[in-house]
RNA sequence: GGAGGCUUAGCUCAGCUGGUCAGAGCGCAUGCUUCACACGCAUGAGGUCGGCGGUUCGAGCCCGCCAGUCUCCACCA
């Protein structure tokens, strides 16, 4: 028998392990016609990023359930990918290039592009590689990445097919832009903080000499774009001034006042700058009255147009704008004001609203159907708040603005013909106009948003548009599992792109949790330097460790601290299986797992909580409930199996009855197996390693049949009737402690019970677990009682002649407490019983327990009455 | 402005459709060189489940109000 170390080290077990599943190729998923399909995509995470925390969450849960049902008989395909990131990537590589004193433009699109490839290449099996220390069981052969051929495809196939029926346009909008990134931003890529500003009113002559008006404004920098003045049409303060003219200060550019329902006159002065070209609201108020429209900023922010501000950064431009109004008297006042400022998802610079041409995709169409099938239920919410959140969504959806000025990413498919001006948009690339026909041509130089590509990716990864095998099996896909920071940005669009190329939802479960957050309930990020490294944990503690920490201690949808403590305590929960297992294998003899023909109480008992356990965890499982279900699973191991069940077999296994030995094993055996197997999904290196060890059936834990509940095996009697001995010892140990006897010191114990053949038959562990030097199973009272200890239950009166530790009047203060205690019971739970309305509306197994609480309790009593009785 | 979450033992959190639901891990106390494990074993202390009302035979669990806290959406210049 091969000799296990007494602590289990996953260094050694989880890269060989892994490498024994990919070499016998259990990640590969067949299309198997005889087994239904059940198929997971991963959120493919950055190409160039690293594993943190977030994705040992996401990625776990997904193994989690993969490995469940693949091991339920399904043709399980969980399929891996990569996202190529286009902003966070191309920053990357434009980040080391600034190292180098170059910037992308001095490369050129081709080489910069190629300066990404390498990049991509040198990366991007980092995270994969990351993966696969989790244990991840990804069918590798099947990984995709959002710009490789298969994708690619896709994306151009929809591009053009929305397109073609008008729902993918070009338009002059105010979008977002990140002067740092220089790009378009799309409105789910701004997030918005609270910060301090000040609020400008400024005084704008009118033109004819006859006064002034006073507008105020948060951005005075952009008032070189004004050209125009709104005020509210029912706001008689200004009436009289609709359709007259002020001077722009500093400018001297004159500008018309108009009147429009959208100003609010409750706010500022009631006036209103218009800045048609940096604000959204100027912009829509610009188009109705026709106002000009002057572009003041340029890509990276810097003031054009505005003459000797010109080159100014916008922040600069503030200063020196607001020096120059008060010099020249224009400035009015100036009030502290707290605003909302949008600021890039990726670099956190403030964003600016600029009027500037892009594609866009025409959301109310694509909506009503992404509405339609949360509605109706062909797609749920785990938990179910979260279909209130993407509806709401999905309601005041607007326009997705998908062109970015990147370089990085799937090109636009659109080419301009400089001859006649017609636009080309196309699947193959294009060497001519379709129109003219001229082969004047430019493609648009911009890359679509990386969220358009991974929109695709539950069909594109199976092969679509082609009709492959797979997209025809695995399609739909099951379950999607990720964050609710992800909602918007992909979960709504997957599902509406799926509804538009595929007619069918790309799943039916959208499987939601929370963030990982450090001990202080503060995000984690690397500027905080508060992240904590998954690679890391797995190194301390494991793997396993790592996800069962993970997986337990949250419940779906909740955010959850992360405290290495606890990631200890779960390296400890491993330890304990393994030295668990140490003992059945020292101990065992036999080569084949199954069960005996003669079975003992305990043995039922067992048997019974684990076929319970089953039930349990499946059902569990079922409903998503990872966390309830592992917890029954560490519980059922910790403490029925190792801390009751393996004490109870020692007896047995030390004794010299041959088959009562071969028993124990044969159980002992079975009942780790079966419950290796439940846990494996949770912790699948250690369940794995060991089943290896054991005596065993196929080649692989990982695709053995999941656990099923069995009738036969269902001992509700008997497990009861353990649990009455359990109750004994548990009460004999703590009568112990209380007295502070050593285990050392071991006292003969006496059982008066009606049940004698229960506790007759466990006389041998009673021994054991009740520190007894000899065990006596008897109906009759002890004639005498000077001296014994009495422990008093609702089945059994136990004595142990412990006479030094006796103090009789002692003992019946004791007893008259515990007897107070139980009337007490008895009384709550026959005032209960006495309600009418209780036992007539209350369900009957409700009532039929409580009616068993009043029986116990009226033993107990009786049990403690006589006993007080007999000591007086 | 709108929506939602959270508030349960010292700490961090579970508690599924209302009836063993008052739990777990860590921490704490006491005692254990018990032949798998001190990354352990046994025993124990500790909570009027944020507050106030209501529904119900029965409420951490449902409803309303209040307080604290966090998040998301919208974004009045």
């Amino acid at each position: 028998m091969k000799e296990l170390p007494k602590t289990y080290d996953p260094k050694q077990v989880e890269k060989k392990i892994y490498d024994m599943w990919m070499k016998g190729g259990y990640f590969h998923a067949e299309r198997d016609p005889e087994k239904k399909p059940f198929t997971i995509v991963i959120p493919p995470p950055n190409v160039t990023g690293q594993l943190h925390l977030g994705h040992a969450f996401d990625e776990t849960l997904q193994d989690v359930l993969i490995r469940y049902k693949r091991m339920q008989g399904y043709s399980a395909l969980w399929v891996p990918g990569v996202d190529h990131a286009g902003i966070a990537t191309q920053i990357k590589v434009e980040e080391k290039l600034r190292g180098e004193g170059l910037t992308r433009f001095d490369l050129g699109r081709e080489k910069f592009l190629d300066e990404v490839w390498d990049w991509k290449n040198k990366f991007g099996d980092r995270i994969v590689e990351q993966l696969k220390t989790l244990g991840c069981s990804c069918d590798w052969d099947r990984e995709r990445f959002t710009m490789d051929e298969v994708c690619a495809k896709a994306v151009r196939e929809v591009f053009v097919n929305l397109y073609e029926k008008g729902l993918i346009y070009k338009g002059k909008r105010i979008i977002n832009w990140c002067p740092h990134c220089t790009t378009a931003l799309s409105d789910a890529e701004v997030e918005y903080t609270e910060k301090p500003g000040h609020f400008w009113h400024i005084r704008y002559p009118l033109s004819d000499g006859s006064g002034e008006v006073i507008v105020a404004t948060t951005r005075p920098e952009t008032m070189l774009g004004d050209t125009g003045v709104a005020v509210n049409p029912n706001d008689e303060r200004y009436t009289h001034l609709v359709g007259k003219t002020c001077i722009l200060p500093l400018v001297n550019r004159e500008i018309p006042i108009v009147a429009d329902e959208y100003v609010d006159m409750e706010f500022g002065t009631g006036c209103v700058k218009m800045t048609p070209c940096h604000d959204p609201n100027d912009f829509e108020v610009g188009l109705r009255h026709d106002l000009e429209q002057v572009l003041v900023l340029d890509g990276e922010a810097k003031i054009i147009n505005g003459g000797k501000y010109n080159g100014l950064d916008r922040y600069e431009a503030r200063k020196a704008i607001v020096k120059d109004l008060e010099d020249g008297g224009y400035l009015v006042k100036v009030e502290e004001h707290a605003h909302n400022v949008g600021t890039c998802y990726r670099c956190h610079s403030d964003v600016e609203p600029i009027a500037s041409d892009q594609w866009f995709v025409k959301m109310q169409p694509l909506a009503k159907e992404a509405i339609r099938v949360v509605e109706d239920g062909e797609v749920k919410f785990v938990p179910d708040r979260f279909s209130k959140i993407y509806l709401n969504w999905m309601y005041n959806v607007r326009d997705w603005c998908i062109s970015r000025q990147l370089w990085w990413g799937h090109q636009i498919p659109a080419w301009y013909c400089a001859d006649c001006g017609h636009t080309t948009v196309s699947r193959e690339d294009a060497a001519v106009c379709e129109k003219c026909g001229s082969s004047n041509i430019e493609r648009d130089p911009d890359v679509l948003d990386t969220w358009f590509s991974s929109a695709l990716w539950p069909f594109s990864t199976l092969g679509w548009p082609e009709k492959t095998p797979d997209l025809e099996y695995f399609y739909p896909t099951d379950v999607l599992v990720t964050g609710y920071d992800i909602i918007f940005f992909w979960v709504a669009r997957m599902i509406f792109s799926a509804m538009e190329q595929m007619k069918v939802p790309p799943f039916h479960t959208v499987f939601i949790h929370g963030l990982i957050r450090d001990p202080q309930g503060k995000k984690m990020s690397k500027s905080a330097g508060n992240g904590v490294d998954p690679i890391e944990m797995i190194d301390r503690f494991g793997a396993d460790a790592l996800r069962f920490n993970i997986i337990t201690g949250n419940s779906p949808g909740n955010d959850m601290r992360f405290y290495v403590e606890r990631c200890e305590a779960m390296r400890n929960f491993a330890n304990k299986i393994w030295n668990a297992t140490r003992f059945v294998m020292m101990n065992l003899t036999i080569d084949k797992n199954e069960l005996p023909e003669k079975l003992e109480l305990e043995d039922k008992w067992i048997l019974s909580k684990l076929n319970t356990l089953i039930k349990e965890v499946t059902e569990n499982l079922d409903k998503y409930e990872l966390g309830i279900a592992a917890e029954k699973i560490y519980s059922f191991i910790w403490d029925s199996y190792c801390d009751w069940y393996i004490e109870l077999t020692k007896p047995r296994l030390n004794g010299d009855d041959q088959d009562a030995k071969l028993g124990a094993q044969k159980v002992l055996l079975y009942v780790l197996t079966e419950t290796l197997t439940l846990l494996h999904p949770f912790m699948p290196f250690i369940t794995e390693e060991i089943w290896q060890a054991l005596p065993h059936e196929g080649e692989v834990l990982m695709i053995q049949k999941y656990p099923e509940y069995s009738e036969k095996l269902a001992y509700p009697a008997e497990e009861e009737n353990f649990e009455t001995v359990m109750a004994a010892i548990r009460a004999v140990r703590a009568r112990r402690a209380e007295m502070n006897v050593p285990p050392s010191k071991k006292a003969k114990l006496i059982i008066e019970t009606d049940k004698t053949d229960i506790f007759e038959s466990g006389r041998a562990y009673l021994s054991k677990l009740a520190y007894a030097s000899d065990v006596e199973v008897t109906k009759e009272t002890p004639e005498n009682l000077d001296g014994l200890v009495t422990v008093v239950t609702d089945e059994a009166k136990m004595y142990m002649p412990l006479a030094e530790l006796v103090d009789i009047a002692k003992e019946i203060e004791r007893i008259e407490k515990e007897l107070k205690k139980a009337n007490d019971e008895l009384a709550r739970v026959q005032n209960k019983l006495a309600n009418e309305n209780f036992v007539s509306r209350a369900p009957e197994a409700v009532v039929a327990a409580e009616r068993d609480k009043a029986d116990k309790a009226n033993a107990l009593i009786e049990n403690l009455e006589e006993t007080l009785k007999a000591l007086k």
